[in-house]
DNA sequence: AGGTCAGTTCAAAACAAACTGAACAAGATA
DNA sequence: TATCTTGTTCAGTTTGTTTTGAACTGACCT
């Protein structure tokens, strides 16, 4: 006998415009849309949420569910929760927007900061290599230019610690 | 990975790095690479550049570089040039980084909070509409999450100026 | 006028990313 | 043991975006 879900598969406009908006939300921030759909759906639920009830809600496959909490699990957007006597996983939106942020904050932003200055440094040191190839005004130039950017992130980083107050 | 060809040959490596990073970078924002890469290349370049030396330069099609310089300009990213006596346009990047941050801030932070906002209170009215058709613990949760994510954009909302003044 | 040059537009090609179906793996059940 | 049930993985398809070629506009020149 196929266990019967204890949440009702009705889906009221309100949970269908909400999936929507925050499905629209994602993309915005570059994430894929089901995303947006699966912590939506989970946000206006009152109790945790089967993986399969996703996948019959959201007519998303079940490798898109599967590939998309794992997402959400990481970025800490989405809890698993274990019900005794189940082996399905369950899942519960963290609802908490403003450490959702942090959250975000620290693992997308600042991983593509890092990324972003790491890069910089080997552009800054090709140009030092290239040093005596290029007439003098030309290295000053890219120099110069290439400094500034530097210093906008040494800017920009004591102001990041700052959000970071601000968003917790 | 990025396939270096014989176009990009006759510039220094330290161009090609930064051109390849501001691509990257750009499509991180969820950008098209190309602006990226135009970007990169005016700001690294001490005069205006016309169109058709970016086309020769970083192997973009005309029409990819008069839609790139479009956007870019649309931003705030680049100016354009008029010689004396030339039918040419030519561009120059905008070097001042914070004016950037602000203006994309201006331009794409704050249209997206816009709309978002303005779909959630649809959201809300629709909740309202359906208030009768939902048992009373369903619309409470909903009404309950729903407003929290109000409140949380109202703070937003609070905070976000603080920022600009620190951007400006 | 005709001819070139610079830039724009747009349909289609090329590409990248998301999504899916199907096969698989690991537990549970019996 | 065989059979379900649930979740994961991955190759292939679908979808959407970027890029392009080619046609077009208009401005300048002779």
């Amino acid at each position: 006998m196929p266990l019967v879900d204890e949440e009702k598969l009705n889906f009221s406009r309100t949970r269908m415009e909400f999936v929507d908006l925050c499905g629209s939300t994602a993309q915005g921030f570059g994430f894929p849309r089901s995303i947006g759909e699966i912590y939506g759906f989970l946000y206006l639920s009152a109790n945790p949420v089967s993986a399969q009830h996703l996948v019959d809600e959201l007519a998303l496959s079940k490798a898109s569910v599967s590939t998309g909490t794992r997402q959400l699990l990481a970025l800490g957007f989405v809890r698993k929760v274990w019900k005794r006597d189940q082996r399905r996983d369950y899942f519960e939106a963290e609802i908490e927007i403003w450490g959702l942020m942090s959250m975000a904050y620290e693992r997308v932003i600042k991983i593509r900061a890092h990324e972003a200055k790491r890069q910089l440094s080997m552009v800054q040191e090709t140009l030092g290599a290239e040093r005596d190839i290029m007439s003098n005004e030309e290295y000053a130039l890219m120099k110069e230019r290439l400094d500034n950017l530097e210093k906008f992130k040494s800017r920009a980083k004591k102001f990041m610690p700052l959000i970071e107050k601000l968003i917790k």
